[in-house]
Formats: structure tokens, sequence, C-alpha cells
DNA sequence: GGAAAATTTCCGTGATTTCGGAATTTCATG
DNA sequence: CATGAAATTCCGAAATCACGGAAATTTTCC
């Protein structure tokens, strides 16, 4: 294999051979029982888990699937904070000046903005949130808490009371207001 | 390249070509273009992007950095829903068999298991929910909506108020715990 | 239309992956 | 410490990927 270890970038390929080999051990499977599952055969899957060859996206995807990760996750960086990171009430991040009667408070950490974001917002009565489209694919998963809210995501419009919950896909401009009096809602923001 | 479309899986590899050659067309770049940008030669890309050749996970590398396309998004199904889908109060789904003196209210879609389950889970007064370790780099999100709770990951313990979060990782085994009187959480399973 | 330029596809060659089986190592057990 | 079984690594041969240059196609412009 050519490893031309120039580029930061490309070590994220040398991550793969021990997450692959970690997965399998952590599954308590050999190298035979992956090759009979995946149909790679044995001799491929050490050299792929030694480093030892780049394996096409045939058999990766095959890999992946007899091992059940993640095809995606695989290549990305690991850098999750090891114990229990706690967001005091007080400390909560704001986003005041968004929409009109209604107050952002940020939940997920930085890091996570664009795959994973979590919010928790408050509307005034008669409160708003207009957003612009965001990324294709990406989806708002949102809960009431208390209040009531309507929902705006392209044409369709939805009604929510306490308890509801609303998934909606966001690659196109979407709205949301607390109905009457004041609404609290849990959102949560994937893939943005 | 051995295209055998026995498993519906495999077909999601027949997406690549496209999704590599759209991404190259609106960016308004030709063969040649991203060779030289990607160090992959013109014929190559030409094969890869008209699926006459699985690519090498290394050069697809290359190609996804020289098209500033997210590695990880390339090899997803397309199958969201379009329009909102609401899940009323009453109709969603309860575990109640889980813990001592909690229900676990599911609020996001069987699909998205293990990438991204969202809960809201009430506990009495005392109520515990002790949870066996997940997946390697899955994390927990979780938010107080009211009440007090102990949250126990590994080693480590934090207590939390009404409006606290706290993030942590559950490749470990770990608690969470009404501390006095009932409470009600916000949780987000991220990679389970 | 026709010629020039650019883009893409085809083709021969060398490097790499992939496979199946043999050889080696590791591990449990008496 | 010997022995057998299981797991992993080594070793050809066949298949496929990857490259650079030539042919074919498409686009542009007069």
């Amino acid at each position: 294999m050519t490893d031309n270890s120039s580029t930061p970038e490309t070590e994220v390929l040398s991550l793969l051979p021990t997450r692959l080999r970690t997965a399998r051990r952590d599954k308590g499977l050999s190298l035979d029982a992956v090759a009979k599952l995946s149909g790679v055969s044995r001799s491929m899957v050490s050299q792929i888990e030694r480093g030892e060859s780049s394996p096409t996206i045939a058999t990766l995807w095959n890999l992946t699937r007899a091992l059940q990760v993640d095809f995606a996750g695989l290549l990305e960086g690991v850098d999750e904070p090891a114990g229990i990171e706690v967001l005091r009430n007080a400390h909560v991040p704001l986003i005041a000046n968004a929409g009109q009667g209604c107050s952002i408070r940020i939940l997920s950490p930085p890091e996570e903005v664009g795959r994973h974001e979590v919010y928790d917002i408050r509307f005034k009565e008669n409160g708003i949130l207009d957003s612009a489209p965001h990324k294709r694919g990406a989806r708002e998963h949102l809960t009431v808490i208390t209040g009531n809210v309507r929902i705006k995501a392209g044409q369709q419009v939805e009604l929510l009371g306490p308890g509801d919950t609303a998934r909606y896909p966001v690659d196109q401009p979407h709205t949301i207001s607390a109905e009457a009096g004041p609404a609290q809602v849990f959102l949560v923001v994937q893939d943005a």
C-alpha cells in the first residue's frame, strides 16, 4: 500500500485497520467467521486489519455490514470528551435576537454543529421563529413541552399540543410559532 | 466490477457514481481538473463515475477531499419522509417495564435507531433507570425539564436541576435516577 | 456547417487487490 | 511440555484497479 503520510488528512485512513479489528474482536468473531458473514476472504480481512492493503469500497462495505459498524462513522476522527459534561441552567448560551418573542437556549456543544444540535426554545405569546432552508437531508425533531405551537414546513402546516412531537425535513423554509399564549419546545436538528 | 445485485443493501453502492459525477458537475469542474486536485487520474475518475470500477477507499478519500463532499454521507441511503410527521401525545410508544418507577416515551422513529434516538423519560419519586453499556462512541445528551436527577456514568456522578444539561459517553454502565421527588428529562442518544 | 478546443472515453501496461489453500502461530488441555 | 484445535498469517494465481497517452465525442465559435 502506498502510504505517503505527508498530509495529516491521510492519516485518518490509518485508523481504519485498528477500528475494524477492534470491532471484530469486540464481537468475539474470528477472521473465518467474518469471512463467511461478509463474503470477503479470511486473508483479505487479515491484510486489511493489518493495514497492508487498502480495501475497495465494495469489500469495505461488505465488511461493515458483517461487523455491524457504521460505514459513515468509520472514517471520522475520534475526539469525544471522556467524562460527564455539565451545562448549568444559568450558563446555557442564549440566542435572543432570532425570530420574534423567542429565546433559544443552545444545549449541544459547538463540536457537534452540523451533525447534531439540541435546542430548548421558549416562546412568548405570539412568538415566532422563521428559518431559512438548511442543507439537503437535514431534519428537525420537535417536541412540545408546554403550550401550543404551529409548525410550517414548506407548504404543510401542523398544530401541536403538549407532549406532541413532529419530525420534518428542513431543506426548505420553515417556521415555528406559539399558537395561543407562551410555549416551550425541545428541538433536535439532525445533519444541518 | 462484480455487481451481484442480489442483496438490496448492495445497491447503495450503485448510488455512489452518480453522486460523485453530480458533485463534480455542480462545481463546474472537468475530469482533468479534479484529477489534478485529487491526484487521481482522469481515466480513473471517469471509470468510477460510470460505475465501471469500485475505487479503493484511499482513492475515494482523495476524491471526496477534492470535491469537498462529505465522505460519511456519501454512502447513506436517501429515504427520508417528505412532509411533517406528527406523533400525538396520546399515541407516543411507551416502555413501562424498564428500570423502576420510570416510564420512557419513545419520540424518535424506528428507522433512526442506532443513529439518533430521542426519549422523554418521566420518573416517579425514587425512580431509577439502569443501562448496560452501548456501542463504543455512543453518547447521551440529557436535559432536565422538571425535578432533580442524579447521573452516574462509569465512576463519575453529577447532580442536575431543572434546565441543566449533561453529556456523557455511554460505552460504559450508566444510571439516571430521580433525586428528591419525581422528575422529567429529555434524552437524546447518539450513535447507539 | 466546419475547424479548433475542450472534455470524455477507450486501451495497453504495471501495480494492487482478492482469493483459496498451505504454513505458521496461538491457545487450551491433559 | 507435548498434543490437537483453532485462529492467523504467508504465498502463489487470477482478477481488478490505476495510470498515461491515443481515439472519440461534445462544445464553442466563426
